[in-house]
DNA sequence: ATGACGATTTACT
DNA sequence: GTAAATCGTCATA
């Protein structure tokens, strides 16, 4: 069962961290099911926030999504080349939203590899816990484009979020988000959510969270 | 019409 | 650590 209004209907922080170990699904055209727990997250917290598509209340075609329900999906085209998938929070009308940045992978894997591997052939095989790393990585396993971009996550038969795995809670940890050294003091700011060493979170793996 | 710029990823020195 | 890939979007003119 999908997650209802309610519980996109929050602040963005908040809803980051109820964001994890929860399950992304995504039901292709053919009918397959491809799903993974979410492990990393990154909070945008609207108009303040020098890091938001949405600040100082810019509104463009682009960004319309953001705009929308809590629950709605804001998929956005950057680099000319990657597609970011991110949940909506608030009211209508509140431009905040959750950028996911990471999956274990649950369901479908072969298929997200088929998925991963159209690009360009790669030397060496992808692990599991490499296919969804990453906000574009992730877009590319689940084949989420364009034309997902405002639907509605608690009613849409292609695309929403359910019920994960509760004991995931323990290892959250808090950081500054990534990719964003433009935005000034609000770089620095604890607004990415991750399960700690988990081998799925992206960023560069470090001696010490390897193994844990 | 034009130019600067990414909520990234990958490869290479 | 640094750089390239690659193009839609938006502010400016």
């Amino acid at each position: 069962m999908p997650f209802p209004r309610r519980f996109f209907s929050t602040d963005p922080a908040t809803l980051a961290r109820a964001l994890l170990g929860q399950r992304l699904v995504r039901v292709l055209d053919d009918g397959t099911r491809l799903a993974g727990l979410i492990v990393e997250t990154e909070a945008y917290l609207g108009p303040r926030d020098r890091a938001a598509h949405s600040f100082g209340g810019r509104r463009t075609p682009r960004n319309e999504a953001m705009y929308g329900r809590g629950g709605t999906a804001y998929v956005y085209f950057t680099y000319g080349m990657h597609y970011c998938f991110n949940v909506v929070a608030g009211d209508e009308g509140e431009p905040v939203a959750v950028l996911i940045r990471a999956l274990e992978p649950t369901e479908g894997i072969e298929r997200m590899l088929a998925l991963r591997s159209g690009s360009r052939p790669r030397r060496k095989a992808l692990a599991p816990a490499a296919l969804c790393r990453g906000p574009a990585n992730l877009c590319q396993a689940l084949a989420i484009a364009r034309s997902l971009n405002g639907i509605d996550l608690t009613r849409d038969p292609r695309l929403f979020v359910e019920q994960g795995l509760s004991a995931h809670g323990a290892g959250v940890v808090r950081t500054p988000r990534i990719g964003i050294d433009y935005a000034g003091h609000w770089a620095k700011r604890l607004l990415r959510f991750h399960l700690h060493g988990h081998p799925a979170v992206s960023g560069r793996r470090s001696r010490a969270s390897k193994g844990a």
